[in-house]
DNA sequence: TGGCCCGTCTGACAAATGTCACCGCCAAGC
DNA sequence: GCTTGGCGGTGACATTTGTCAGACGGGCCA
């Protein structure tokens, strides 16, 4: 039997993907997370086989939350199960050590073949989603950049942002321009998108 | 037996989606559908009793999707089920005739529930949604007010919105300006995001 | 019929944004 | 040692964005 945790914001497409497993005479659920934070807990007491993480939730996002079960359960494989296949995520997947990065669109019945894969030492990477990620190079924003753009989502103004994070209007503006550039964006608006579609943020 | 359609974009959800009703001794899913366009052929050639529906599809959305069946299929009932509990989406799904409008957030078992209580004749809504719903009020936006911010969610620029819907740059300024205050926003970014947040696009 | 509201549309003006050139500081690498 | 690059900052400038006052027309209703 392969053990598995399965962790997923979403309650209704948790116990879905919890009854799709419950098919595979070989393969056993047995704990259920619906955040990062949840789902070391439950990592640790029921130490799996695999864990199966969905990357955007409140509470801890799984690629952080797969890097600590990694170092408490060095044995454990994680898995990553996500909606978006962003280059960036998948980058930082690789580096915080999973060994899988599925998407939600692909066929139902892969899911199952790909713990088996994970099982048996191998790992599962979409090729097309691989070829972008490699393709797109690294993040080409400067921590500082990021953290400026980051905080330019929710459209605050450029006085908004200087006062939290304690810099000047001028320098904010001057990280916002160059981070338009960098994802040759338009304005500031492109270049948040730009930057969430490839994961940067 | 409850004959139900399934429609939804992610594969990997819907196939989930499906071994979750598979459990269900007296319901039987007979179609499934990955776009609004599709389900509406897959509904007509399975004529079934329920059709479950997201709403974010690329190729036709679930709520325009869900009044086509209704006229083709009287007798046919149309279920929403969606990740995100927009007040607007709400309203327009009670508008297209559904009956009833169900998150993924909640617990799996709830789905087969509301299945068998949409059979029964029921209506069933979140009371929280539906508080939310009445009391946000419909949409402020005017029709050229919404095209406007809706061609401004991608960054595009003032100039690019205006030649693409035929106005004079002041004229989109304008309806930009007046969207901006009906969202209380502070500027386009915020005013896109709570209007999507609302549901008004 | 006249007045009134609403939506549509426009040009003018002020404020915010984006760009550029440039400064000093510090840490890493050759 | 020197260079390179990220970081924080300044000031000036052109462009874009947001606001305002106002024009026009169609319903609605007294």
């Amino acid at each position: 039997m392969i053990r598995v945790v399965l962790v997923e914001d979403q309650a209704m497409v948790r116990g879905a993907l919890a009854s799709l497993l419950g098919l595979e005479p070989d393969i056993e659920v047995v704990g259920e997370a619906a955040s990062g934070h949840e789902a070391l807990r439950v990592a640790l007491e029921t130490a799996p086989d695999v864990v199966l993480l969905d990357i955007e939730m409140p509470g801890g996002d799984g690629i952080t939350a797969g890097a600590r079960i990694r170092e408490a359960l060095p044995d454990c494989h994680i898995m990553i199960l996500t909606t978006f296949g962003r280059p960036g995520y998948l980058r930082r997947a690789m580096e915080a050590g999973a060994v899988a990065f599925l998407v939600k669109d692909s066929p139902a019945r892969e899911l199952a073949a790909a713990i088996r894969r994970v099982r048996d030492g191998e790992r599962v990477i979409d090729p097309g989603l691989a070829a972008a990620a490699l393709s797109a190079g690294p993040n080409p924003l400067s921590p500082r950049e990021r953290d400026v753009l980051a905080a330019a989502v929710d459209g605050s103004t450029v006085g908004d942002i200087a006062v939290n994070l304690h810099l000047s209007e001028g320098t904010v503006r001057n990280y916002l321009s160059s981070a338009i550039q960098k994802t040759r964006a338009r304005n500031r608006i492109e270049a948040v998108q730009r930057a969430q579609a490839q994961g940067w943020l």
